[in-house]
Formats: C-alpha cells, sequence, structure tokens
DNA sequence: TGAATTGTTATCGT
DNA sequence: AACGATAACAATTC
C-alpha cells in the first residue's frame, strides 16, 4: 500500500538505475492496466531515453524524449529487476539504500542465473531465486537490465501521455513542497465542509496521503478524524500542516512502512503510533488505541489525545 | 472461508 | 445543483 513516503524512497532507489538508460522493449500481457493500450505505449515506448524520474502525489512520472510515462502502484504494485549483469557479480554492490535495526544478513545474494532485486531495500524474507509472481509489464533497457512491474491484485496503472499537467490535473498540491502553506492548507480545509479523514485522503485534494500517513498526521495534530474541516482554530490548522510534513519527511528518513509483502525495506512502521496498535497504549497518554470505522477505511485514534470536540 | 485491503468512480441523499 | 457521504469494485492473501 505505497503511500507518498513509499513511492518516493522507489523513485529514489530506481533514479540512478533509470535515468539515461534507453528503454529498448516494453511488454505487457495485462490490457486493462497499460493505457491507452499496450501496443500505444510499446510504440511510444520502444527508442525513449528516460531523461528524469520523479514522483507526483503517489505517481512515478518517468520523463521522455517525447511524453511521459506515469506509473500508479495502487494497493499492490511493485517495481522488480531481473538483472544478469549484477547476477554475475553476485549482486554484493547494489546501490540499496541501508537497513536499521533487524533483517540484517540476508542483504548478499547467491549466484544464480536470473535473480530479481527486490525494490527499494531488499525484502527481509525475499528469496532471491524464485523468479518474480504477478509480472504485469516489463522494459528492457539498453544496459541490459529489466525492469518489472509485479502487481498481484491489478489494480495499478502504467499510463503513457504527452500532457503531464492534463494527466495530473485532478491531484491536489504536494504536501512536502514550499508552495504548500498553512494557509494553503487552511484554505483546502475552510472550503469544504467535509470530515477530516476522508478529505486528507482524497487525492483532488491534497496529494499523497493514504490510510496510514492520513491517521498519523491527525493523531500528532491531536485531531478527530471526523471532526468537521471547516472548524479548526488557526492554530490546529498550523498544527496540522506541520503534522503532515513531519510525518512525510520522517517516513521518507525510514523508507517507508513495512507492514506485509508487499513492500519490503522500510522501518517507519517501527515509529508508528497509532496505526496497527488497536489496544495498544497510546504512547502520549497510555490509553489503548481504538480501531474504528470511517469512510470505509479502518481508522486508528488515541480516544483521550483526539477528542471530537 | 470470507474478511480485509486502497483508490477511484458511480450513485444516493441533502 | 453542487457537494458530501456511501457503496461497489478491482483481485488476491491469510
Amino acid at each position: 500500500m505505497p503511500e507518498l513516503p513509499e513511492v518516493e524512497t522507489i523513485v529514489r532507489t530506481c533514479r540512478p538505475l533509470l535515468e539515461g538508460r534507453q528503454i529498448r522493449a516494453f511488454a505487457s500481457s495485462w490490457p486493462k492496466g497499460v493505457l491507452p493500450s499496450v501496443p500505444a505505449v510499446r510504440r511510444a515506448l520502444v527508442g525513449q531515453t528516460i531523461t528524469r524520474l520523479t514522483r507526483r502525489g503517489k505517481f512515478i512520472v518517468f520523463y521522455l524524449d517525447a511524453g511521459f510515462l506515469l506509473v500508479h502502484l495502487r494497493m499492490s504494485g511493485r517495481f522488480e529487476w531481473a538483472d544478469p549483469l549484477r547476477a554475475r557479480e553476485g549482486a554484493t554492490n547494489t546501490p540499496l539504500p541501508p537497513r536499521e535495526g533487524a533483517g540484517g544478513g540476508s542483504n548478499r545474494r547467491r549466484l544464480n542465473p536470473l535473480p530479481t532485486l527486490p525494490l527499494p531495500g531488499g525484502g527481509e524474507s525475499v528469496d532471491a531465486r524464485r523468479p518474480p509472481a504477478h509480472v504485469r509489464a516489463t522494459w528492457d533497457l539498453d544496459d541490459g537490465q529489466r525492469l518489472l512491474f509485479c502487481d498481484a491484485r491489478k489494480f495499478g496503472r502504467i499510463i503513457f501521455t504527452r500532457d503531464l499537467p492534463a494527466a495530473t490535473a485532478g491531484l491536489g498540491p504536494e504536501p512536502l513542497e514550499r508552495a504548500f502553506t498553512p494557509a494553503v492548507l487552511a484554505n483546502l480545509l475552510r472550503t469544504r465542509r467535509r470530515q477530516l479523514k476522508p478529505l486528507l485522503l482524497d487525492q483532488s485534494v491534497l496529494a499523497g496521503l493514504g490510510n496510514i500517513y492520513t491517521d498519523e498526521a491527525l493523531f500528532r495534530a491531536g485531531l478527530h478524524p471526523a471532526a468537521k474541516s471547516d472548524r479548526l482554530t488557526d492554530a490546529q490548522v498550523r498544527n496540522l500542516h506541520e503534522s503532515i510534513r513531519n510525518v512525510l519527511r520522517e517516513a521518507i528518513r525510514r523508507h517507508g512502512t513495512t507492514i506485509d509483502w508487499i513492500y519490503p525495506g522500510g522501518w517507519m512502521q517501527k515509529h508508528l503510533r497509532v496505526y496497527g496498535r488497536t489496544g495498544e497504549p497510546c504512547r502520549n497518554c497510555q490509553t489503548p488505541i481504538v480501531a474504528l470505522r470511517l469512510a470505509q477505511r479502518g481508522t486508528h485514534i488515541c480516544p483521550r489525545c483526539q477528542p471530537l470536540r
């Protein structure tokens, strides 16, 4: 369930491997996920050089000589690498980010004919000898590497466009950019009358937050997820603004949250304060964390630190 | 076995 | 009529 920090980590990890590379081939047997169509995307991609790799909200954005490729991982999408070069070298000097705490040891992979490198940090229990499951698309690059898009649930999307602004027109501001000031947030909140959590989850309002970091930001700000967006004081808005940015920055520093097989390599899960901590004591006041259902989403709060009124 | 999972979209209600 | 809330949906894992 990659949200902004996980996507940012993936982009930073893939950037040195992708920027400057030319795409030799693109293949996919997944028509629903590739827009406008697999043949059209193949024609658009082959021969193109990837000049930049960036992120917009939860989209990974490939800048090409002509046009842009957007990849959305949705729930279960991930990138992997099939890399014959690295396989020959024993995969010992890969530019993967460091890991903190447990899981150490198995960063080195055994020699084998066609291993893949899970991104971003190397999964703790990923067996590199096993070919990746659910491969939906592949990119062959001019240095012999092959990038794989894997997605068990097929919720992800691969979209080619020549008009990036049009393709991302439906996204709200980037929470970590300078332009995202407390005044901007105040405007987003007060021009609507919605519950805070569904509003912050809405990508057309603010780009990049998902279920985990919305819960975490609201906890840090001491706000109840069902509180109405137009009833916050200036101080509460400033607080929420700082909470959103801080939790995202901390999560990026820790390479995101790893809570299941989908996204390996992060360690922010060790620092979450409410998400997934139902029944455990609040780190501020020891009150047990409560799970509730809001906007069809599992939601976690400290009832004492986040009163509704 | 079915409950849980997320973002988007269609639909319902105010 | 515009906005907000809600339900359905994609497909798989445990």
